[in-house]
DNA sequence: GTAATTTATGTAACCGGTTGCGTAATTGGT
DNA sequence: ACCAATTACGCAACCGGTTACATAAATTAC
């Protein structure tokens, strides 16, 4: 394999056009069984391989999808990427995986990266930071497809998958009042985006519905690492009135906020009561189990691919922007249990 | 924005040549300020973007680094692409990643779509299941850059980022020692990959040095999720000898046979120690908090994506092979004192 | 046996940058 | 004012497939 063979040198060597070399690697029905056998041996025999910059560029697609998420490794988010990553290289698609670091800037710079690179469709979950959506607009204005998924926006034609967060932030807060919570605080990281909002919303609505609407509180973090696990314990020692509930909007930082509780000799359940958000597999493992809402991120992945490839394929209209909400499930453990 | 520009409509609006539209926008030094001003700003009113599929034609490169992992949605595995991401995007290149869940045909089948997708190099940490290498050849041939990192094999010309797990090995079983083991087995998956042999070697070097040698025994486990812990406490349930010790190869597995053997009324640390590896964040968040050997992922990918970016800027030789092991460490938490 | 089809292949333009080489234009030296 | 050295830019080939259209060859029709 010293130099690489094009589709000119197997033409040469079979005394017949380029053209008709290239349309035998494609399987055209114009070309007749015997020449298309000569050109599959030939090619076989010189280790021919397509060179894809010269097909990207007459074909001017890619078969490439371009993926923005604001981090890599957390749990859920590698979820829906194995999801995606699933589908994409089951359909021959590669997929380009960037992070936003929940920067805006980078979210901004990384749109742009993907776009002249040249993917022939985006997948994006948001930065908490963003604030402006104007950087999508090259994607849309050119008709590439781009979907949402999670940390979504509402954009024309541009399809979204989520989960009923606000449905789900209701049914948290009222697992807990119903287990006898009568101060439920809500943990979350900044309320920009709207799955963060609109859990927000349920839990406030919960909270309406059972009278308790004029306590409601909500601890903002910057992120659901560990250090912020000190800004909920210092809210709690420091309340006049006594926290007995906590819904996170995170599993992972809810385990370090129960941890930190115990060590500070509260006991969960039955001092403080806690529900956290993705089901992630460490509410299995710790003491108490972590009650929290099942959130299906391997079957979301697998959706985004099947969705924006079905726009790929035209299968569905491009116009017909479509929004596909998952099922989620309050899963009751031990940590919110009387 | 209705169609695009390209090059040629600069020129022409300019009245000069594609040639020189392209030097100025590549900052030639051959090119008056004059002239790239000029062509700068047609650029911005004409919100014109370079086509990178005929640019990668023309240089025969596509700032693309290929990455092949056994899976996605690994807590270790996610940092690793999370450090390689950082650096490979604050070099202006592009990721595409993929996942061979294991399996060697899927490994296979990545390698040749990321090679003609036209990857400028590949980072791979190989699948549990591959035996045969020869797939890797069409990067070795053509002096593609390859690299492996933890899952790594020695090929001719190939990095590899390791750590030293033989060492790592032996100290932790080393430890469960100390601390008063008599009986210590292993757990590990399967022992085709190198990261496992060796810290199985290490554990019975440890065993051997200790005079217990002949008490070695390993549980293997298909993979690392929760239903394979049955075997492991099945084992340790039927056993002749008492086990009062573990050693992991898996910090994900260890927090499920710890929380199983709890459940059947074993004491952890107290009857049975445990030591897992990785050092996932789920390690101190259980109870007992888990023992385990640091792993460091997010440098393992920053140092995998920066030794790649020095091969593909020709700063580094390269013929000049080189494998950098990463320092881990000996975390002793709760699960293995006595 | 000749015209009308059908089938198989070739021609050449195109996708949109990149770059070695040649030349015109500008600057400098004396 | 004349020749040499720079500097600035254009020409044209090249990267390697793809495909509309034209054409030659093989079939079928009558």
């Amino acid at each position: 394999m010293s130099k690489k063979t094009t589709i000119y040198d197997i033409a040469e060597s079979l005394g017949i056009s380029p053209a008709t070399v290239s349309r035998s690697l494609n399987d055209h029905p114009s070309i007749s069984e015997k020449t298309k056998k000569k050109v599959l041996e030939a090619a076989k025999e010189t280790g021919y391989r397509i060179n894809k910059f010269a097909s990207n560029l007459s074909l001017q697609k890619s078969n490439t999808i371009g993926v923005i998420v604001p981090r890599l490794n957390s749990d859920f988010m590698s979820t829906v990427l194995s999801g995606i990553e699933t589908i994409a290289n089951n359909a021959g698609y590669n997929l380009v995986i960037s992070q936003s670091l929940e920067l805006e800037e980078k979210e901004k710079f990384n749109t742009k990266t993907l776009f002249e690179s040249g993917v022939d469709a985006l997948l994006v979950s948001l930065a908490n930071e963003t604030m402006n959506y104007d950087h999508f607009s090259i994607f849309t204005d050119r008709k590439i497809p781009l979907l949402f998924f999670d940390r979504v926006i509402d954009l024309p034609n541009c399809p979204t998958i989520i989960i009923d967060n606000e449905a789900a932030g209701y049914q948290a807060t009222e697992h807990l009042i119903q287990q006898g919570c009568k101060h439920v605080i809500h943990v979350s990281s900044g309320l920009n985006r709207s799955v963060y909002k609109l859990r927000y919303a349920g839990y406030r609505k919960a909270l309406k519905d059972a009278g308790q609407n004029f306590r409601e509180r909500v601890i903002q973090v910057d992120n659901f690492s560990p250090p912020e696990t000190k800004k909920v314990i210092d809210y709690i020692k420091k309340s006049e009135i006594p926290i007995d509930g906590i819904f996170v909007s995170s599993d992972s930082l809810a385990v370090y906020i129960i941890k930190e509780l115990r060590s500070n000799g509260y006991n969960v359940p039955n001092d403080i009561k806690v529900v956290g958000f993705n089901n992630d597999p460490v509410a299995q493992v710790i003491t108490p189990e972590l009650s929290t809402i099942e959130y299906p991120g391997y079957k979301m992945g697998k959706l985004a691919g099947q969705s924006i490839l079905s726009h790929l394929n035209g299968s569905i209209n491009i116009e017909t922007a479509d929004q596909i909400i998952l099922k989620h499930r309050l899963i009751i453990r031990e940590s919110s249990q009387k």
